[in-house]
DNA sequence: TCATACCAACTTCCATGGAAGCTGCAATGG
DNA sequence: CCATTGCAGCTTCCATGGAAGTTGGTATGA
């Protein structure tokens, strides 16, 4: 007997993840990527079929999307992917104003030790930005400083707030890839951030974080006006 | 014949709610109240019984709660329901501070014919709060007040975020009231907030608001520790 | 006595089909 | 010609049952 292999209790890492994990990735995916286009309206059985499981995980896949403000599901007519208005970027940005400029103040404030390693991660961070060849490093690594300052910030909710619009404002950032903005400016900026961190001022943290945001705002919707983009 | 009658295209307002809504709501009532104590591991099958519908109506609500923070749901396990942590207060509370905060500001910024006219409704609540004869009336007023101050921002995002957090601190509100902190203290603090608006001054709007809910989150979270509440 | 293997009773996960609602178009009646 | 009605084809909503994973208690062995 005992030919077949037993399980082991735990087998080997975590479980796969569930059908409705890869749908709600999938789904998350193709929105971001565009490949859905915006106002677009989709059913469930479409996208059971395209994602190769029953209509049940997509379902509750479009139930987080809609939690999170990708999709609005409309009752006993389909999916529908939401359209983001320049009004909504400047919503979103300014979620991110607040919250970040409160995480750089967060650092500022905590004990010496413990702000420097964070000061000195995020100007590797920064670093990478500066040494970084094409425009796509730059901004991986920008993003990487902004994940940085907000993850280690002490408070759990703020991060998964800036995940939220971040993830909402996804879309969005594939078009600003095409329009290159002088990602150049934040450099400095970035800088004036970790210096006030490392300096233990709180309100110049705060500022610095804002203004630098700031700055980016009033950068980018102009742009997208100019481009007459009307949604994304 | 035509004896029947003919439904109209629209019946009369809108049709009932889903099982997936009257689930979510009671669910999400029961655990505020605390009907379901923090920490307690339940399975759909009970909550159908409970609520009177199939399990699926059940765990599609228990997806939107799990989004919410109220809930997790444990692979195979069964559902369980979030305790808080006096961090998880304190968390909570800085993201109260950082949006209400800015939601202040913005509406210091807005032309005087609005602004004042929100500044009047902000005034009425905080009126109601004063007059109010026992504490649950001058709490729902006081929530008023702050529901008025970020719905008026401007900002939908602000609104959503905090009913977010509301909702996770709603349980530990029916505690709160429990310990009656000082709620009086709050009417000089919101007429300054006020005052800071009628002035078109965003800065001092930014640090009133923030120096109201801080000064309540220092006065609450050591009454939690005096009680040795663990969590909620 | 203690550690291990096993099993029965639980749980969620997911597919599926019928019920109910929405929409656009064609047929009908003025 | 226009308004109304009826219907066909779509959609989600929800109940249900089998598949598969987890757990705690019990039997078994050294």
């Amino acid at each position: 007997m005992a030919i077949a292999v037993r399980r082991r209790r735990k087998p080997a890492g975590k479980s796969r993840p569930s059908l409705v994990e890869q749908a709600y990735a999938a789904f998350k995916e193709a929105i971001v990527r565009a490949e859905f286009p915006p106002g677009i309206q989709l059913s469930a059985q479409e996208l059971a079929l395209r994602f190769g499981t029953s209509r049940t995980p997509i379902h509750e896949a479009s139930l987080r999307l809609q939690e999170e403000g990708l999709v609005r599901i409309l009752p006993k007519k389909g999916i529908l992917v939401c359209a983001l208005s320049p009004e909504d970027i400047r919503e979103i940005y300014e979620v991110i104003i607040a919250i970040e400029g409160d995480a750089a103040a967060r650092i500022a404030r905590m004990p010496e030790p413990e702000r420097l390693a964070i000061a000195e991660q995020l100007d590797a961070e920064t670093a990478r930005m500066e040494a970084a060849a094409d425009f796509e490093a730059r901004s991986l690594a920008d993003m990487a400083f902004h994940t940085r300052l907000v993850e280690a910030c002490g408070n759990a909710r703020f991060a998964t707030i800036l995940k939220t619009v971040n993830s909402q404002a996804a879309r969005a950032q594939v078009f600003m890839v095409q329009l290159r903005p002088n990602i150049e400016r934040s450099v400095p900026e970035h800088r004036a951030i970790i210096a006030a961190i490392c300096a233990g001022d709180p309100d110049l943290a705060q500022v610095s974080a804002r203004a630098h945001r700031g700055r980016v705002r009033d950068e980018i919707l102009p742009m997208l006006a100019r481009f007459g983009l009307r949604h994304f």
